[in-house]
DNA sequence: TTCAAAGTGTACTATATAGTACAGAAATTT
DNA sequence: AAATTTCTGTACTATATAGTACACTTTGAA
């Protein structure tokens, strides 16, 4: 028989509840209800609040690092670039639209005392943006972007985009704004790639 | 003498402490302390939170709407067009970029069963939205920007640019990736406007 | 089998919070 | 100046919430 999962349910139900309401909004026992457990085990395993905030901001980093998530972060080609929009504004529309970014929603809801847990955050966002600089950097490298390129700046420019048109499609309840913004994100992106030589199509 | 400032200053300290905090995490007794009043004259303008919430929202879209802000929502030339995202890092930085966007950050903090708050927040980011739309139909019209341009598009990229980078800044705490962002933004709407015609400058 | 550690259940405390009740003051109207 | 409305202060209630205390059970190793 497996280790409890009493923890991964309580981890996954806090996941649920942050990303559909805020930290804030959602009370300890509101997450012991929906996974089934009760306050005796959630001291056991977490020394408070925050310290579950803690634990769902790592396992969500490590679920989505580890690629068991539908939405695609890790960028090696112009196809999976080409998807990366795509992949969030999907995955606003498998949750009606009712969400944002789950990071970004829970570093929304942190204060200005708990910077650990923003440390975490930070963590979490370097990591992304570092994953598409890191293509546009290979690309620059290999001549298809051009010289005056800036991978860093590409990467924000991306980030920037996919975090506003999250929080826009949860806003307005549809993902018409976000849509616009990224097609307008992928005919620059594009714009960049011809300039730089071949004029292979994205 | 003046009717009374009493609802006033209450919708102020909310606007600042829901700024601040968001709308969850502040209690309406701290907004009392903060404003210098009671709850007998918050129930007396205010029928609950709600109430003072959606104030909250009417207001800031007043003072907003009619300029009386540092950021700059209404673009009529070229040049407030490059100012439209400066103004907004620059706001970061007054704010030490412990804060984003007053209005999405109200908007985030909203359940699902707040849909006519949320109402209100959708009419502002539309209003706020249709000022671009309109600067890059006028633009088009006029022959600067291509018959291919999409004003609404350009207008929800810049949009969710800004609310992007605005919460970027928040989390990281400064402004680097909302500048690269805005940055590359200024970049493409260069890119189409000498595309367009003259080739003037942005 | 015994024993310690890991895990669980229940009851409780202290506090914060939204909202109510209502009397009284101040302003405004008649 | 009397009456009416607007506004303000204080005390209160009900509830939700984070966190505590602690006894009990299960597990798994020695």
């Amino acid at each position: 028989m497996k280790k409890t999962q009493t923890r991964i349910k309580m981890i996954e139900a806090a996941i649920d509840l942050f990303h559909q309401q805020g930290v804030n909004a959602t009370s300890i026992d509101e997450i012991l209800a929906q996974s089934g457990t009760g306050k005796g085990q959630f001291t056991h395993f977490f020394k408070n609040k925050d310290g579950l905030v803690k634990a769902t901001l790592i396992y969500l980093s490590e679920i989505i690092q580890s690629g068991q998530v539908a939405t695609v972060y890790q960028v090696k080609t112009w196809q999976e670039m080409d998807l990366w929009f795509q992949s969030f504004i999907d995955f606003q529309r498998s949750v009606n639209c009712e969400r944002s970014c789950p990071i970004g929603t829970i570093g929304n809801d942190l204060s200005s005392k708990q910077s650990e847990l923003r440390e975490e955050v930070i963590r979490f966002l370097s990591w992304s943006r570092n994953e598409l600089a890191r293509f546009f950097q290979q690309e620059k490298d290999g001549g298809e972007l051009p010289p005056s390129a800036k991978p860093d700046a590409l990467a924000d420019f991306c980030i920037a985009i996919m975090q506003g048109g999250m929080l826009l499609t949860k806003l307005k309840r549809d993902t018409d704004a976000f849509e616009n913004a990224a097609e307008q994100a992928r005919i620059y992106i594009k714009s960049l790639r011809m300039t730089g030589d071949k004029g292979r199509s994205l």
